[in-house]
DNA sequence: CGAGATGTTCGGCT
DNA sequence: AAGCCGAACATCTC
């Protein structure tokens, strides 16, 4: 499910160990999503430190402990983080549980698309240092959204925009949000986007990551009734904006929507 | 019961 | 040869 917004959120549930000790460390090792990651320095390290402080890039989130320890968590597409009572017992996917005095910090995911790492050390780890600037960062500006852009020339604008190294936190629905918006149609070449349009891609991008993380990403609550999340889920879906039934079809592997009025194709390009 | 799902990676093809 | 596409991953839900 999660995409910037709601990774900050679920990031967030997490608060309430703050600055407490880890006493206890459940977990399962042999499950997927702990590949390439040493659980067991993993569960001997965090039994006993402390829980200082977490941080979300994009779809990424880390977890830092005393003892120079860093969890890094992946939500995949059914990670959830959550708290429970201390005593909390596992559920068949509750892959990683830190226990503490008044609650158990628990990590589940049932497709196991998501994934765990762990590292050691006084520095942060390259997997995470390595992280595309944030798009809401004075970082992402049009010229360096043109740039990416340009290295992608024959890919639908809908793929580029799933593209983490480009749009870090951006999953499916928010691409179809951001393109609906800004009156792009999702199988634009990415080298076809005129300038106003890729002027117009930048700000959609900011305001849509913006707005989310203010509403879903504080408290979950809804985004706005205007916007195309609230309708593009179902088959049947319209467009907020004319009540059009809305197009679908699959683009770079994922079901894309949207409304063949407020993002007409370029003339000459297919579909 | 089959299809599809708010994600990432890898192998193959152009 | 860079870059795009489809399949695979594992489980649940509609």
């Amino acid at each position: 499910m999660p995409e910037l917004a709601e990774v900050e959120w679920y990031r967030k549930q997490w608060d309430v160990g703050l600055n407490q000790k880890v006493i206890e460390v459940h977990l399962h090792l042999q499950k997927r999503v702990f590949r390439d990651t040493d659980g067991l320095a993993l569960q001997t390290v965090l039994t006993g430190a402390k829980f200082l402080g977490s941080e979300a890039r994009g779809k990424q989130m880390m977890f830092r402990f005393t003892r120079g320890a860093w969890l890094g968590v992946h939500l995949g597409m059914s990670g959830r983080l959550q708290v429970h009572g201390r005593d909390h017992p596992a559920g068949k996917h509750d892959h990683l549980v830190l226990v503490q005095r008044r609650q158990a910090l628990v990590y589940s995911d049932a497709r196991m698309f998501g994934r765990v790492r762990f590292h050691r050390g006084p520095e942060e780890p390259a997997w995470w240092s390595a992280h595309p600037p944030s798009l809401a960062s004075a970082a992402f500006t049009t010229p360096v959204l043109g740039t990416a852009l340009e290295r992608h020339p024959r890919a639908p604008i809908k793929t580029v925009l799933l593209a983490q190294s480009i749009f870090p936190g951006v999953g499916n629905w928010m691409a179809d949000e951001i393109l609906w918006q800004s009156g792009i149609h999702p199988q634009t070449l990415a080298a076809e986007l005129t300038a106003e349009q890729l002027r117009t891609l930048w700000k959609k991008t900011r305001s849509v990551c913006r707005t989310a993380l203010r509403t879903i990403g504080a408290d979950w609550s809804d985004p706005p009734k205007t916007w195309l999340i609230h309708t593009r889920r179902t088959r049947t879906g319209r467009c907020p904006r004319h009540q059009l039934p809305l197009e679908r079809t699959s683009i770079g592997g994922r079901t894309t929507a949207w409304c063949a009025a407020c993002q007409p194709a370029r003339p000459g390009s297919p579909r």
